[in-house]
DNA sequence: CCCCAGGCATTCA
DNA sequence: TGAATGCATGGG
């Protein structure tokens, strides 16, 4: 069927290649599928789910098609290229980050490695939370794993062409679910119990990405999210950093970015976070990019 | 059995 | 305010 929806203008410093190595790096990713040459991934619109799928064309820039579902209209066709702007941190302006890195002896060979790499953003919210509190205190791959459980579980799935899509589930959908639930999918009872507070708030919007940005700072945003239990400074700087895009945002206390400069540096033991933001000086404002791109000097 | 993993809450000085 | 400790889970 493949209806061309429309295109996006691509930025400088743009490579779909270089963003699809980073999504690519676990075959346990069930939010969206890569290939090649793109992206696919399922949405919901009114008239039902929606298969798209993102690839780079002439002009440099980015075909968005529909290959299977419903059809969106002139809005819903607007609010999935916000979604995608943001995925992709589209309207962002590369060349400072560049610049710095350029000059930097840790950076410096990322940045050309990965030109074109831009932070991949989780734009909702609640899959944004959910993901890093899956993501606290244990390895990636497991995380995946309970990623893959959780929205096998509650969230909604189509299949086409022998392939089957996902969308992470809603809050809402977690309205009535108990803890003990979540616990049998290998979630920690402490985690199954942030992930149904995060649920809670966001279904009631006492919590919002809205409200997050409508705040004075991003640093105020990440007060609001520490107020909440099972939410410490990882966490809310790593939303920041990946639903906010906040480029600023630096999660020090990240385990792999720790080992990334150990092995970088070649020290003897993972540096300390104060040595860390030490590190991160020449940064300033960049350090989400720098850590973006640190990580993957891991896989 | 031990250590580690894209932490957090609690306790104690 | 900041360091130390307990905690929960799977992987290697």
């Amino acid at each position: 069927m493949n209806d061309l929806l429309f295109k996006l203008q691509l930025p400088e410093d743009f490579d779909l290649g270089a963003c699809l190595e980073y999504m690519n790096r676990s075959p346990l990713e069930c939010l969206f599928r890569t290939d090649e040459a793109g992206v696919s991934r399922m949405f919901r619109i009114e008239g039902g789910p929606l298969l798209v799928r993102l690839s780079v064309s002439e002009g440099h820039k980015l075909s968005v098609t529909r290959l299977h579902g419903a059809v969106p209209g002139a809005l819903e066709q607007e609010q999935l290229a916000r979604y995608i702007v943001e995925w992709f941190d589209l309207d962002r302006d590369l060349a400072p980050f560049y610049k710095l890195a350029a000059a930097d002896p840790l950076l410096g060979p990322l940045a050309s490695q990965h030109r074109g790499l831009r932070i991949i953003g989780i734009p909702d919210l609640f899959e944004a939370l959910c993901w890093a509190i899956l993501g606290q205190q244990v390895n990636l791959a497991f995380a995946y794993r309970l990623k893959q459980r959780l929205t096998a579980e509650y969230g909604e799935a189509l299949e086409w062409e022998g392939q089957t899509y996902y969308r992470f589930p809603g809050p809402e959908v977690f309205a009535e679910v108990q803890v003990e639930e979540l616990c049998t999918l290998q979630l920690t009872r402490s985690k199954a119990q942030t992930v149904l507070t995060v649920a809670s708030l966001i279904t009631s919007r006492e919590l919002s990405r809205e409200e997050l940005l409508a705040l004075p700072s991003p640093a105020a945003a990440e007060q609001r999210l520490l107020q909440i239990r099972g939410i410490g400074p990882w966490t809310s700087q790593y939303v920041r950093m990946r639903c906010l895009r906040d480029a600023s945002s630096f999660p020090v206390g990240d385990v792999g970015l720790q080992n990334v400069i150990k092995f970088l540096t070649g020290m003897d033991r993972k540096p300390t976070p104060a040595e860390l933001l030490e590190l991160a000086r020449p940064w300033q404002g960049w350090e989400a990019y720098a850590t973006f791109y640190l990580w993957r000097a891991l896989y």
